[in-house]
DNA sequence: GACTCATTGTACCGATCGGTACAATGTCGG
DNA sequence: CCGACATTGTACCGATCGGTACAATGAGTC
């Protein structure tokens, strides 16, 4: 039998997708099925707890990513704006500079909040300590750097928003320079 | 029989809560009917056009209120910065300081966004553009004053998300406070 | 009271929901 | 080839989905 889907990262990738583009509820598993090619007997083999584990199995899967490749470079990079200039240039490109929304935002936002409470704290919490963190190192107050790095996270959610509002991707390239101006970045890459 | 929902406005704002909680596919007939005490018969006959319909007046609901209390300040106001603090004040006690979530916005993040695209469009353009407009009377120059009002809007809807994921208020009311400080306006009202 | 017409409750529709059961395959070590 | 186990397709479950039909009731108006 051909494998449509051969590994467990790119399975979590097309539910993933799924998730975004429907919301939890609107997610069917007949629209998962037909995204992946797997039938309800493969997915629940895979996800025994159905539904509601695909979707903690999606938002780990999407909070390790970020773990590799915005949280760490904040937290590791000996020179802390290089992370601050890696964690934009990874959010630019995990986003697609506005195509996708984020999921975890999307999440947050309805009643599936209350499956996922847990999850979708830490995801933000985290970047936003992390990033307060490189900011201070950085050379700012804490507090500043504290707020600072809620703005720029908030920003970049804001912006995913009005992106898919008005259907216009420069609605988030824009938000990512200012967030390089406001971050103490300089102006071009 | 005693009427439950007495007006038009009031039934309006109870569906409103629902989609806001629910997302447009989580807000099933079933809880809109519990929500506004109303059964299938009396929501056909408000809303011929079923469960669309609904969502659609309601968008057009809060599009309403938004044009009367946050966008006319925003245009009318002889002090341009005097219109833009009604406005963070319409919109703080809109979304009850952080406890109400846009529904708009919700609603432009998942595939829903495909049936109210122009209203979604509308709703956020308008809030950009009047703010823009706002700010250049006030003094900014119109390519700045562009970039300020986008970065507004964007960082109230993502302070939004945000205070809902982290579950805490003060997020969002620290975002107002930066806001009113990046737009200029004294630091304490 | 009788004639409207708005409003409502209820029964019902086919479709789809998430989930379960299970037999039939595939893969692979022995 | 064989047994063990992973993987899969399919049939099926009760519940709920959005939506329709319609008779009963409400409040006015004459």
């Amino acid at each position: 039998m051909r494998r449509i889907v051969p590994d467990r990262d790119q399975l979590l990738g097309i539910v993933a997708e799924v998730f975004r583009e429907h919301g939890y509820e609107g997610a069917s598993l007949a629209l998962i099925g037909e995204a992946t090619g797997l039938g309800k007997g493969s997915l629940y083999h895979f996800f025994p707890g159905g539904k509601e584990e695909m979707a903690r199995a999606v938002i780990a899967h999407i909070d390790g990513w970020f773990e590799d490749n915005v949280f760490a470079p904040l937290r590791d990079s000996t020179d802390p704006l290089a992370g601050i200039e890696q964690m934009l240039e990874a959010t630019d490109s995990y986003f697609r500079s506005g195509r996708r929304v984020c999921l975890i935002g999307a999440f947050a936002l309805d009643e599936s909040r209350d499956l996922f409470a847990g999850q979708i704290r830490d995801y933000f919490g985290r970047w936003v300590t992390h990033l307060a963190d490189a900011l201070a190192r950085s050379g700012h107050r804490p507090d500043e750097a504290g707020e600072l790095a809620e703005e720029a996270v908030a920003a970049i959610q804001g912006a995913l928003t009005l992106a898919r509002a008005a259907n216009d991707l420069d609605v988030f390239s824009r938000a990512l320079r200012r967030a390089r101006m406001r971050l103490g970045l300089p102006a071009k890459i």
